[in-house]
DNA sequence: CATTAGCACTCGCACACGTTGAGTGCTAAC
DNA sequence: GTTAGCACTCAACGTGTGCGAGTGCTAATG
């Protein structure tokens, strides 16, 4: 029973800093905190008798629950919410670990666009969490650059450069043996044909063309194919999930039994799935957690999302992140999602300037 | 004790059909099996206690354990391997199987260098295990083509094309704003300099090089970066090792616990491990199979890879293979990688027609 | 002499049972 | 409001027991 009957939202403060230490203690140790060891660790200046008490209040009020009668409490995902909430605006990373990301971005600076791979690992080794990262895609795809390149007789390489530096390669099985000059040839009327347009533009200029003449032929069988790839390129919401850490996950101690870590993988392999949520997320800058049942699907209660997208929201965004179990060290997590993010987006604005 | 002791190598025709029985049942079933269900199942002709004796030899031969006294059988390393050679020549995907992979080749038949993947999805699912692919990599790079693209001012996209179509972007931070026209005439120049040299050739050339005039500084950076990203493409022994499947695994009975399949999946990112295995079947065309603590390391001990080269010895080689538990299907397993393999072949040898 | 029926034996597995200990909730005193 | 005290609960653990699948051995058989 509820001693003093309080209203959902405020807290008072040694309540609110004995769900802290609850959350502290079981993040660490993964076993339920019982009222003893609190007095002992955290020393609130009380007896465990009253932190009982204010343990049975913050059950009361759906922040933490029971696995069992005899056993210590255990936050629930509206107590892990509570305290997120509580700390999301304020926490930032300290300098030094701030510092040893920098260090790693600085490493690669221009290795091609791998950045949010890299970002993913990063974000994994920080939080020794599973990182995701997506690249970062413009809304609507625009061509700057065609190439085409010879491969055999009857094969050719064809090369799709988008604006962000983002590239698309197809192979193209040729009518009859073709020479290196006459792609090249068309390679050119292609390009100024499309760059600069979008995938809507570049489809009302090559309706137009003359598919007629020596290489009218080729250049409409090569067009029709780099329509096709920058449609593709266009219409997927997420190019590519990268993740890195998976292993960190598998060897958190809820994950024992790997059939419920399991159905986490393929829910991460749902495309629709994570497409939704990404875009939810791609208006706003600011860090956004998923907590347990918050996720939506079934498999996914037992898991906690943390994300922002980085980029600029009119032209191109990506999602960096992390993905842990429930019981995880929210704090951290969230203040190396927010600088990497912040990160990434020096890096969009970099390539935009 | 065994009744007649036999030289290990050859054995009796039914003390081999027993032996397959133990096997097929033990894949199936991945519960141990004992002499009652074979004779129920299989029925020799003989009875239960006859077939214990053959059991009790092929232990002695070291075929087979005991996990306990009072348990069935299950098959040992030795007796997987034996098993294997003795089926591995002759082991020939039914025609149905045949055509339904190779109706999957030919949905995607342009879809660039993405053949490998669909290797690793096809055979994943096909043999419901992990399926494992690289791409194919030459001995030596051959440049093809190098192109740049300015994405911003001061920022360009540097795109090297190598012979097989293979393809590598670097994006490279120019010392002061530049415009396409000379990033093009740069390109144009490193192009001829570099396209059909090995990476040696292309640093001897450009050493050559006149670092001087309006442009010459320009060319000198690409080139370096252009260089820098040969020996590295060089150098990989494998490019990218691309799985699907791993979910399979982890559904299997000896993976429920987490753990073990933890080590499997380090491994299996220990790409020093994997190049020097892969390395290893580079030179055959045969299926390779490696069953348990064949492997090497401890940690897969429990696990069995079925493995192929495809590709041309002296130019191009890439692996495809299967993962999975030592209690898999080898027969299935052997003819879809075997098959795939080929597949694999004869889309190379189109590339290099 | 290979095959087989019969049988004692082994041992993991499932289940029941008592013990332990951490932790709770309640009450009465401060 | 806080606290000491205490009865109570329940998972975890170790032990004991019966069950059953399966073996290995022996002696009989065609």
């Amino acid at each position: 029973m509820a001693r003093r009957p309080r209203s959902s939202g405020s807290l008072d403060p040694r309540a609110q800093s004995i769900l802290r230490a609850v959350i502290d203690e079981y993040v660490t140790t993964a076993t339920p905190v019982g009222s003893n060891s609190l007095v002992e660790r955290y020393g609130f200046g009380v007896s465990s008798a009253t932190v009982r008490n204010i343990l049975a209040d913050l059950e009361a009020s759906g922040l933490l629950t029971h696995p069992h009668t005899s056993a210590g409490r255990i936050p629930t995902d509206a107590g892990y919410r509570f305290f997120v909430e509580s700390i999301v605006d304020s926490v930032i990373l300290p300098p030094v670990e701030q510092l040893m990301i920098r260090h790693q971005f600085g490493q690669v600076q221009h290795a091609s666009e791998q950045w949010f791979r890299l970002a993913a690992t990063t974000l994994a080794a920080a939080n020794r969490t599973a990182g995701l990262a997506t690249a970062a895609k413009p809304r609507s795809a625009h061509v700057r650059r065609i190439d085409v390149v010879s491969i055999s007789e009857r094969l050719a390489s064809l090369i799709i450069v988008f604006r962000e530096g983002a590239l698309r390669q197809v192979l193209v099985t040729l009518a009859g043996p073709t020479e290196q000059g006459d792609l090249t040839r068309a390679a050119v009327v292609l390009d100024e044909l499309m760059a600069g347009r979008t995938a809507a533009d570049a489809e009302r200029a090559l309706a137009r063309i003359d598919g007629t003449g020596p290489i009218g032929g080729l250049v409409q069988h090569l067009g029709d194919r780099v329509l096709a790839a920058v449609r593709d390129y266009d219409s997927a919401v997420i190019e590519e999930v990268f993740s890195d850490g998976l292993l960190h996950v598998m060897a958190e101690p809820e994950f024992e039994r790997s059939d419920k870590l399991r159905r986490v993988f393929a829910a991460l392999e749902n495309r629709a799935y994570l497409g939704q949520l990404f875009d939810s997320i791609s208006g706003t800058n600011r860090v956004q957690v998923f907590i347990g049942a918050e996720n939506g699907p079934e498999e996914m209660r037992d898991v906690s999302l943390v994300l922002a997208s980085y980029g600029e929201p009119g032209r191109a965004v990506g999602v960096v992140g992390v993905l842990g179990p429930t019981r995880m060290a929210y704090p951290q997590a969230i203040g190396t999602v927010r600088f990497v993010s912040g990160l990434m987006n020096e890096l969009v604005a970099h390539i935009h300037a």
